[in-house]
DNA sequence: TCATTAAAAGACCTTTTTATCTGTTTTAAT
DNA sequence: ATTAAAACAGATAAAAAGGTCTTTTAATGA
């Protein structure tokens, strides 16, 4: 499971890519009030996206967050998963074990790990534009109303 | 992912079985030592464990944890994840959307739920006894050396 | 130029999770 | 009865996660 760190952080890519289909660039009230969740640790949150390079900003009058000419669709989960949670968490044993791998396994270790992988393929397929696109057509939704 | 309670939790019952198999009753001591747990943390893990009926325990001198007639095959990962993480756990949207259904569903919805499904009825089919098992034939380990 | 706007940065606070410590009660063997 | 082993309970401490607030910096338009 994520924390809501990453959960906020996917939820407000998205909506950023959603917003510059339409031509604008949120700053970071409109778009915690857009997938609820609270105004400053967003607004933390999304600091470390653009330093990460994951998405651009801009200061003063008209600005706010925004892709660059739909750079969106590189970005997968993958990525925004690996930066707040670390690239251990695909390679983490099901029930805590260190070291647990293929050698020395975990009972638990070859089932996990499948699930574990398929996940890891879904988060790499999944990017941010394709996930904008949805929300776009009206078939999915960034909050509740 | 899991917390550290739970992973404690598990491997703590499966080294109970695997020693109840060899005709023992584990202390908590022991039991954390065998699994590198901390010791007292471990313990009160153990009384909620009891305390949900999914293990037992005898005082005084000769006393341990143990369950009765491999009872231990009656309990799968679900159950013990339950205790510890809710039932929500498996229900739980992937990005974290409140409300997220089928119905009005965020932009992970679909994929997610098949992954999460997926591990849903895995940990339903692992029992703390088909673990065990694993260890005792040498297959598996709870601890690094 | 200067007031306004908005993000960046960092200090700070709160809650939850993880872990430890201390002590009490129960029980069984001797 | 005594003693030792172990469960059980509660308070506390440390660390991590989650969240807020204030100050600084930069861009913009009037």
């Amino acid at each position: 499971m994520l924390s809501k760190t990453t959960e906020y952080a996917i939820r407000a890519l998205v909506y950023i890519s959603v917003s510059n289909k339409n031509g604008k660039r949120p700053g970071f009230k409109e778009i915690s009030e857009e997938i609820s969740s609270p105004e400053q640790f967003t607004a933390k949150i999304l600091q470390t996206l653009t330093r990460h390079g994951l998405v651009n900003s801009a200061r003063g009058r008209g600005g706010g967050f925004f892709f660059d000419e739909q750079h969106s669709d590189s970005i997968n989960l993958y990525k925004v998963i690996s930066i707040f949670e670390g690239k251990k968490y695909f390679s983490r044993c099901g029930i805590g074990l260190q070291g647990c791998s293929a050698d020395q396994p975990c009972p638990f270790h070859c089932e996990f790990e499948r699930i574990r992988n398929d996940y890891e393929r879904l988060v790499r397929e999944e990017t941010i534009a394709s996930l904008s696109e949805k929300v776009k057509l009206g078939e999915a939704i960034l909050k509740r109303k």
